[in-house]
RNA sequence: GGCCCCUUCGUCUAGCGGUCUAGGACACCGCCCUUUCACGGCGGUAACACGGGUUCGAGUCCCGUAGGGGUCACCA
């Protein structure tokens, strides 16, 4: 039996970044209309601002379309105009149906002409909170006819318009996820629809949009759950039929139940994952030029993990058990999967928090079968923004790319970690030494020179110069002058590489080739001395 | 503060009255593999917030308490 088609939405605001706890709302929104065959909506809530707008809507845009979720209606790509049967799909150019919506709810007695100066309805706040009883507006400066409105207006006062919310009786809610929830109209207050400038607010533009684009699920955080009831208020009073509502919980900070905020990064920083991710995202900026700080470039938004080499399916689909599971042990969901799989009803209620460490592990899973062609790609521009590759490679270096990522193979977690193999893209007279571990395995090493010389002398002989036949090369250099492999290694990664860590050595040499190999070891001896001329 | 929501290992979660001496994943700790670092294999530590009910029987149902969170704008 075909589903009835869902149509969703999700709604940002032109903030100029988009944050994962909202990918994660707009997951789910974008699943529910997928496995009905409905559709998925972008409404950009922008009635707020006059800011510049397409620059602030297009990281978001951008976003999305890496991510892979895509929307039926809504901005185009360039985020210039709308798309769609309900255009325009931008809040700030819908002024119109909300302006009639008003005067509807106006002729209706739903809502009702407020001429209250600011400070006097804060007066009156004021001295509710002072008598520490809840707050009921007055309504004294209300207007229901045109001739208390002139007589107002005659005082030179403004009008806003208000709801005039129904004192008595419960508002229930039949959520989705969270089931019935009742709330009382009479702690409800008259709240503004319109502002005196004739624009409108928020709740109103939402109702009379979701009604019009014809939403039948209102899908979004829990933060939005207190609020409804003056929207079903609103949509009542249109003669709307209500959505569908289901409230998710919100995505919470690393180890804590609060809101994932992308102002408090500096209490993250305090968690020493979150801290090591963002490290390493930084470097990887660092290296590829990109002027970042912690501030804008972090991974509670989702630039952070573009810009540092993460694959886009690794995260939908940490943040698709974020909050949500189809059983107890099922993790890997495909993007058809987790559409056919998806359901509100297996939403979890509480808030998750969000853990770099889980996620880098989907990463991991997720990089480690990707065909070494694709990596391949992946890494490319990387390399090229560190500016150790040309644009376009030379054929050789494609090759060693190839070769490096091979060796690597799960060393190379999210691409920008390619950069951690720069010794490779190098003159060889340009390494990055480690200095601390050169002094204590070559400087201070009584055997090092013997080591590195004998090396030297067994270079020339190795036929073919592959990984194999240099591992058996130097087994036997080592059995013949009685030495032990592993003391070798260490120096002599250092000479080649400057590092005490990486890919395996042998196929460290088979990518460096013979004659860089015989280079960097005599430069590491040449360095040697001069080392400890200078600490003699 | 009022109202509303939430509460199983450190974290994400399974559990819809008995099969739970609570399962899986990440992390962590051992061991194995190994030239380093990873991967992998094997094993381990670790949780039902508390108190009352209901019931033959409660992680599972009900009521309290505590804790956490959200929300109370001419923001969205």
């Amino acid at each position: 039996m075909p589903q009835p088609a869902i149509r969703t939405r999700f709604a940002p605001s032109p903030t100029g970044y988009l944050h994962i706890g909202g990918v994660r709302t707009a997951l789910f929104n974008w699943l529910l209309s997928r496995q009905s065959s409905g559709q998925f909506i972008l409404r950009i809530d922008d009635t707020d601002s006059q800011r510049n707008q397409a620059e602030a809507l297009q990281p978001i845009l951008d976003g999305f379309e890496w991510l892979g979720i895509d929307w039926d209606e809504g901005p185009t790509a360039d985020g210039q105009s709308s798309q769609g049967p309900h255009s325009p799909y931008f809040q700030s150019q819908r002024l119109v149906p909300y302006q009639a919506a008003v005067k509807k709810l106006l002729a209706s007695g739903h809502a009702y002409r407020d001429y209250a100066k600011p400070e006097e309805t804060a007066a009156e706040r004021a001295e509710a909170e002072k008598n520490k009883v809840e707050f009921t507006y007055s309504r004294r400066w209300m207007a229901e006819t045109d001739e208390q409105a002139a007589c107002f207006e005659a005082e030179g006062r403004v009008a806003v318009v208000r709801l005039k919310m129904p004192r008595e009786g419960v508002c229930r809610i039949d959520d989705l996820i969270r089931g019935p929830v009742e709330f009382e109209w009479a702690r409800e207050q008259d709240h503004v629809i319109q502002r005196n400038d004739g624009t409108c607010l928020y709740h109103l533009a939402s109702v009379v949009d979701d009604f019009e684009f014809g939403i039948t699920h209102v899908v979004r955080a829990v933060e939005h759950l207190s609020n409804t009831p003056r929207q079903i208020f609103i949509a009542q009073s249109l003669g709307y039929a209500l959505p569908h509502y289901a409230h998710i919980p919100f995505v919470a900070e690393p180890g804590s139940k609060t809101k994932l905020s992308k102002r408090k990064i500096d209490k993250y920083l305090k968690n020493a994952d979150f801290k090591a991710l963002v490290e390493r995202g930084l470097e990887i900026a660092r290296r590829t030029g990109i002027e970042v700080s912690a501030e804008t470039f972090n991974p509670v938004l989702v630039d952070f993990y573009k810009q540092t080499g993460f694959l886009p399916e690794a995260i939908v689909n940490y943040l698709l058990l974020l909050g949500w599971s189809l059983d107890g042990s099922s993790e890997d969901f495909s993007r058809e999967a987790m559409i056919a799989a998806f359901s509100l009803d297996r939403v979890v209620k509480s808030e998750a928090s969000f853990d770099p460490q889980k996620l880098l592990s989907f990463q991991q899973r997720y990089m480690h079968r990707l065909p070494e062609k694709q990596k391949v790609a992946l890494v490319l521009p990387f390399l090229q923004r560190a500016g150790l590759v040309s644009s376009p490679p030379p054929c050789e270096i494609s090759d060693r790319i190839r070769a490096i990522v091979a060796a690597a193979a799960d060393r190379l977690v999210i691409a920008g970690d390619i950069l951690q193999f720069d010794e490779f893209f190098r003159a060889d007279d340009d390494l990055p030494w480690d200095e601390a571990a050169f002094d204590r395995r070559i400087v201070q090493a009584s055997d090092a020179d013997d080591l590195l010389s004998g090396v030297t002398e067994a270079l020339a002989g190795i036929e073919p110069f592959d990984a194999a036949t240099i591992e058996s090369a130097l087994k036997d250099l080592c059995s013949a002058r009685g030495w032990k492999i592993g003391n070798l290694m260490a120096p002599l990664r250092l000479a080649l590489t400057g590092k005490s860590t990486g890919i395996s050595l042998f196929d460290a040499f088979a990518i460096l080739g013979r004659e860089s190999c015989a280079e960097r070891v005599r430069l590491a001896l040449e360095r040697k001395t001069v080392r400890a001329a200078g600490a003699g």
